[in-house]
DNA sequence: TTTGGTAGTTTCTTTTAGTAACTTGCTTTA
DNA sequence: TAAAGCAAGTTACTAAAAGAAACTACCAAA
């Protein structure tokens, strides 16, 4: 699996890009409403990411299910995420006063976008996965 | 800030890239090699993605300086972080014997392939932050 | 001989995550 | 008329991880 060519001028660009982004935070001093700290961050945990995508595939999940589907997680914990998602808008949470009660979750179209950048990500990871795993036990045999 | 159409499509597509990439994982069995938890995870959290940023934008860095920089962060994560990073492969450590001692760390090309995507869902929160913001508030008012 | 600088590590406390049992509201089964 | 079941969580408890602060090793200069 061959790298992209990484040039100077991308380097350079991405150094812009990134000076626009934090160049009006003074690094001496706690950084208030940063992109990445208060709102990248609650998104992108591993939980968060496989509960997305779920919701990415099937147009709508119950709570159990995506318990079922997010392999591992727990129920206190899916339901925080769930919550934390919902409250910044990624995904929708309707009640169905049946008996037994159903809750279905779905992405809202702002999660779909999102969910485009999420995928761009996950295919870069996994497009270089062998690479990394490589590079894991190269290291891991050396210290 | 308005935002980008979702269609169908667009839609029917992110289903199948996702199906492509789990598709092989039986959702009753654990994963074994899953992009997102074994890989993406590893790189993803806030703290890292905050040192990735840094060494994208300096061209190398010495420790004490990036955690100056890295607002916040503690020796002894930042330690634990840099090594995860190392080993991954996205960012390299050379240690000069002088006294007193210099270690830097910067991207390697593979950081800094993996920092264009950052990159790119970095830009997608910070165009979308107030919007976020309002979409918190919003919940936060009615629950 | 004390002070200083770098790059961490160690110890201890606090926060977060994980496990498993419990809750609520109503239905079906014995 | 209990008893058991189901869905969607919550609660109480334990384990793991993060954060704070002190400490270490190396040598140099004052």
């Amino acid at each position: 699996m061959e790298l992209e060519t990484i040039t100077e001028n991308q380097k350079v660009k991405a150094a812009k890009k990134i000076k626009k982004m934090f160049g009006h935070i003074d690094y001496r001093n706690p950084p208030e409403v940063c992109p990445i700290r208060h709102i990248m961050s609650l998104a992108t945990d591993k939980w968060s990411i496989l509960i997305l995508l779920n919701l990415g595939f099937f147009p709508s999940l119950r709570f159990n299910r995506l318990k079922r589907y997010v392999y591992g997680i727990s129920a206190k914990v899916l339901s925080e995420r769930l919550k934390n998602l919902e409250m910044d808008g990624y995904i929708s949470r309707t009640i169905y006063p049946e008996v037994p009660i159903r809750v279905e979750y779905e992405l809202t179209d702002f999660g779909q976008s999102f969910l485009m950048r999420i995928l761009d990500m996950a295919e870069w990871s996994e497009k270089y996965s062998e690479r990394i795993i490589e590079n894991r036990q190269r290291y891991l045999s050396k210290n």
